[in-house]
DNA sequence: ACCTAAGCGAGACGGTACGTCAGGTCTTTCG
DNA sequence: CGAAAGACCTGACGTACCGTCTCGCTTAGGT
């Protein structure tokens, strides 16, 4: 792993791994401080001037860090911000237990929704934007954000098949792709409002279906 | 309107409504030829490079033009790349008529992932990158490409409800958004491919509902 | 002559010579008010910090011009300078007319190290200094400074031969350089002060020979 | 004496002085190759890029050290140039003894002017054009490489004057400017090269007068 | 047939940020 | 404790584009 390459791992490990091995590290170890004080400048201006605005310069003034400094720990803005993002964002979607699978999906949704209407919805937004251009960043985005929380999700499903709440042929990606992606997508377009009667409306029509759905939205 | 405000018209047009106004417009009109080079030369650069790296003055030396005659033209280099991608991808998803609307929405469908995976699907996905940083943009986005799309849909929907196929009180924006959504995303984020079988599943799912999908993916 | 290539003219002519040819030249002119500024700006820096601590963006700073507009017009910090310095320092050295060359000579000595030990005599010794580094700029003080110098120094020997002070066989540039190099060196060196008594002995020695000098210094 | 502070001693010695005391010098001895990698790569990167292209990271590099370990024993790029290079061509300007000082002087200058067409003689041009910058480097110029010239020099006109060659009231310093300042400033400026011809000219210039100068140059 | 207002290609202008380089200092680990 | 390796902050580099602004044309109504 060269030492730029990656942006996969938030913290750059020198691999030592196995046994006895000599495991030499010279020189001057990285400073945790200034790491830290990069990231949170990088959150605090993204909330504030968002990240088209964001400059390393502006970045590397807050920290009272070196340009050069940010440029040795990651290799562009994009992945720079995933990270400051992934540290302040990343436990925050938990599924209740309500009883019902369909119910705890329908209420984690919410809690999406929620976050998503928040500041931190304009980050996904940008960041999202951004991978269009930046294919480590899409990975990134791909790996770090996205199936952490497909890896939850496909627990809930498989509870929800053991609970005969969720038909066991269905494919689990396709299922959360019709579920999620309406939220991404109005998140990302802005055609229409995240409210939670759209939650309420998805959940309804993707469990009920339009063969069926001749009842209440 | 004042000269540079809007790129929602793909010419901006001196207006010269009706009656006996005096309409006067002197000097030199605009050259058509300057126009449709600019347009051509987006194009071409959107293809080759990108939205990102497309800049004005590249657009501009490709062109043989001045640069300020595409400042003149258009306010900003998002409204450009829409004009030219709007004026080369505009009529190409067209419904058919199979006797089922589900049908039909399904072969539509598949026709948009079919454009959604060639290169100007790339640009599709840059552009709503780039909308995430660019208002103006994004509000073109939504006007002269989402809402074109939606309103053809809608007439469809029509269609289905009066032949009784969809439930008479579903949301058309909410269908809309959970039948298309899922394709932009996976465009965006490259989780999943987009393939024949994935819309399949997906009007599938969406037709019979969790409840009652016991058959078949 | 390429846009950025030399900085052995002071301004760079779009070359027209030459009968009724077209000689367009298409695009906005450069301003001349910016050239001025970028050169009184430098001369000012020249002489408060030195060469070496004079910065292209102190300059552009200080001119409240842009950088890019320094670097269209100069293609390096070396030749800005020189022309800077040539600027203010041109016409310095006249030589005086007392009836005898020898102390129309000794006089005029005297003038040079009167600029010698001013800031300018700092400039010249740093660009000097900077010249054995830097080709173009080396090319530029011997042709736009020192060129100009021995050309009237040597009308100034052709009168002293004429006039039979000087001897007809003498080869002049050995003369010159062994009349003015003891300046610079001392100018460079400053292992010895550059004073009107070491003119008068560098003169008198010079005139008189060793084999001869058996008088007063 | 700091540390650091002077360049002015080829190698900082820790003193031992004098007797059976213990003498201690706690923790690791200075590696004596270090010293001498560093001045060989030093050299030798002198010859091949020149002064202003050399970087200590790139002597380090080259050396096979780190840097902290040059800025250990030298202060600054200037110093460890000026020590490379006085280690290299030190014993250089022998003057020979050929019965007469003025020819004795004359030779000498023709083995100078051999030394000057040579790299090392790049390698003086480039010091004295740092040192226009670099106060230390003038200083350690001036003592460690002109005043040991200067001093052999003095002790020939001693000679000269006491065999009558010379005339005992000349001012030394003015007759060695005179002599030598003509050669160091065409290597400088090289508006003129340095040729044994030039040498004879000189010397007979200044033994013989512009007086009497009506015989051969 | 002439004005005159606007469009045109070209390119200079003041800026901002880029990503890199080298400087000289500080810190860690090993010998 | 010295030497190596290398991270640290700093400051300037030269470049790329930005969006605006002249330049010196050309074009085409309106008088």
């Amino acid at each position: 792993m060269s030492r730029k390459s990656s942006f996969n791992q938030e913290i750059i490990i020198k691999e030592d791994k196995s046994g006895p091995v000599d495991t030499k590290t010279p020189g001057r170890k990285r400073c945790p401080v200034a790491h830290q004080n990069i990231l949170q400048a990088t959150s605090k201006l993204l909330n504030e001037i968002g990240f088209s605005n964001l400059t390393i310069e502006g970045v590397a003034a807050h920290a009272g860090v070196g340009k050069t400094t940010i440029y040795r720990h990651w290799p562009n803005k994009a992945s720079l911000v995933m990270d400051a993002f992934l540290a302040e964002t990343a436990p925050q979607f938990p599924y209740p237990d309500t009883g019902s699978v369909i119910r705890d999906i329908r209420e984690q949704m919410k809690l999406v929704i929620k976050v998503l209407n928040s500041p931190n919805g304009k980050t996904v937004a940008t960041l999202i934007g951004a991978s269009q251009t930046d294919k480590e960043l899409a990975e990134a985005f791909r790996t770090r954000f996205l199936a952490v929380r497909r890896t939850e999700s496909k627990a809930i499903l498989k509870k929800g098949i053991e609970r005969n709440e969720i038909p066991s042929n269905i494919d689990a990606d396709v299922l959360l792709d019709t579920l999620y992606a309406p939220l991404y997508f109005r998140l990302l377009i802005k055609h229409a409002p995240l409210t939670e009667i759209f939650v309420d409306q998805l959940v309804n029509l993707i469990t009920t279906g339009l063969n069926r759905t001749n009842l209440s939205t």
